[in-house]
DNA sequence: GCGCGTTACTAACGCGAGTTAGTTCTCCCA
DNA sequence: TGGGAGAACTAACTCGCGTTAGTAACGCGC
């Protein structure tokens, strides 16, 4: 194994440039009121690039009381993420934004049950923390947040006063199913992306019967079904959906792998798609648009939601105002799985 | 905001326990040898619980002369991110192994022309660095391990002296290609994951050009079209591989992202799966198997692959002997796109 | 009652920075 | 010739913890 050499420090570079390590300090962390001469700036500069110098991350942080870490909390199951096809992108914008605020990332991955994360903040390893996916029942999280500890959410939470970054989940949902009203569905199922003890799944299935009352079309609970994460939960719940006696000739489901599943129950079930049926799914994850037909859906930005919630907690922690609570733009992805409604050979 | 009580520090709980501060460091960091009666240690836990005392991560980096964390740079595209579909799985399988080895996770996304990360090595903030997606022209990463940092590579990178971790993408191409000549095809496709200056991709090819020099079949150099990542990438290249005067009866598609798009041509081009053409995928992402047809396909251990690399880098920081390259084993998947060549209309 | 070995601790240094409160020059003006 | 004001620094303290070297008290054999 190679010998490393030994790391310069501070004190090295002081003497090398014939000054104090006070000097060398102010010269680096470019401190502009003590009146150092360009000379002397020079000399250590030089002196610290010779000797490849680097601030040794633990000492600064010691002194200067702070990590410049974040923490990234991802409190979803393993299979969760293995499901989550945007998971990847969120982390890479809460990054990026991290980064351009001088702060590293450190990612906590979490299942549900499993796992303390407080220690994190307790042991000052990162000045704030992002929890996406936080689930109501986290009393670990509700008392770091009692706490005054700087936390964003990355997803909703009510009753929880830190500050959130989410999309409106019912007003997407609304509007991917107004889509189909639009096209003149009446009879519209739902298929959900999680069950509905998760927030956004209740959300989206709020938007849904918002979007139905909006239009005068009676709720039939019979066509809300519960989906969870994966395509083989869609494929179920297309299938139990199929089996009501009054068929519907529309379904918005609320995932795109979870739609996926459901594409496959109906190409089974020897429907065509739109034709018979049409199908809005929710996320446009990077496969959408190839699918067999292509996904309308719902555009989930998930870069910008990682790099908002990364900005609210570099400002928080920079003492900035952060709002309590922002909501991402989505957007409806009009493509080939949706079109007009035909007539029905058995309609009402 | 919330005024947060200030931290206790272990001085604090010396104080409360009577002791000095050296006790309770043993103490609680489970010196045996220095031996405490059962009582002080009590007394010293039940002080440091009553305070709610969490030892300063930075403190004992700085004195320790280890930060117990370690970097997982990703050297891919934010595209090839998107696209990825498992590196969320991979991290997760990282973090998990160097949670059991008392680490944490420090995550530094980068473009691959974008941005250092050897700074998190030289200021000591990590004490060793998983690279995945290494490039071969990426000069920091051979000064870092020239240097002696403990690095381990996630993926394959010839001539650096670093250990690392793969799966054998030469041989899981072999036997995806091998499974369709099995089958009675002769005249078989391929189409790269990535351009050819990443080594998985190459080393794909070569695996299907192994195959096919052992079942003594010709290689038609027309045959091997690049994808790159993405699904789109791989529908252009189905409909030039369509375009060949001479038609194949079998694609080897060297990932599932890709071969959903060269799916979606063969569809297009009238042409059925496996009736027509038989279709072999690599990676097994959580779609495949429900992919219509459901696809064959080499499962990518992605889990596995990130839990080797975080035990391998571990055990290098522990000092016990790591092996310089691991491949860890993939399997063919068979499902449903593949099947036994029928006559072809227009046959030789 | 002396020496020796445990047992049960503690004083004090070091890790590598940031930072406060000076100190030493030099120069200028009275 | 003295005094004051800047300029250009530096000594020394601090952050919180790990650790080495050392000490005080006690028991025990002779």
């Amino acid at each position: 194994m190679t010998q490393r050499k030994p790391r310069a420090t501070s004190a090295d570079v002081a003497a090398r440039a014939g000054v104090s390590r006070t000097t060398v300090s102010f010269v680096l962390n470019a401190k502009a009121d003590a009146g150092i001469p360009p000379g002397t700036r020079r000399r250590i500069e030089e002196a610290a690039r010779e000797l490849g110098y680097h601030p040794h991350g633990a000492a600064r942080a010691l002194a200067g009381g702070t990590s410049q870490t974040i923490g990234l909390v991802l409190r979803q199951s393993a299979e969760q993420v293995a499901a989550d096809a945007l998971l990847a992108e969120t982390l890479w914008g809460v990054a990026s934004e991290a980064r351009t605020g001088g702060y590293r990332v450190l990612v906590e991955p979490l299942s549900p049950d499993g796992g303390r994360y407080s220690e994190l903040l307790l042991s000052q390893r990162v000045d704030g923390l992002i929890v996406s996916g936080p689930r109501v029942d986290d009393e670990e999280l509700v008392a770091l947040v009692a706490d005054g500890f700087p936390i964003i959410l990355q997803g909703s939470l009510p009753d929880v006063a830190a500050p959130s970054v989410d999309i409106d989940n019912r007003a997407a949902a609304r509007t991917a199913v107004e889509h189909l009203i639009g096209l003149g569905h009446r009879r519209i199922g739902c298929i959900t992306n999680a069950p509905l003890a998760y927030t956004a799944a209740a959300d989206r299935v709020a938007g849904y019967r918002e979007a139905l009352a909006g239009a005068g079309i009676r709720l039939d609970p019979d066509l809300v079904i519960e989906g969870a994460f994966d395509a083989a939960s869609g494929y179920v719940a297309m299938t139990s959906l199929l089996a009501a006696r009054n068929p519907i000739t529309a379904v918005f489901v609320a995932s795109d792998i979870v739609a996926f599943g459901a594409l496959r129950a109906l190409r089974e079930g020897g429907l065509r798609v739109p034709t018979d049926v049409s199908v809005v799914g929710f996320d446009d994850i990077p496969l959408a648009r190839h699918f067999d037909p292509p996904l309308t859906t719902i555009r989930l930005p998930a870069n910008a939601l990682g790099a908002a919630a990364g900005r609210a907690l570099v400002d928080r922690l920079a003492g900035r105002p952060t709002s309590e609570r922002t909501l991402l733009p989505t957007e409806l992805i009009v493509r080939e799985s949706t079109a007009v409604r035909r007539n029905q050979t058995g309609g009402p």
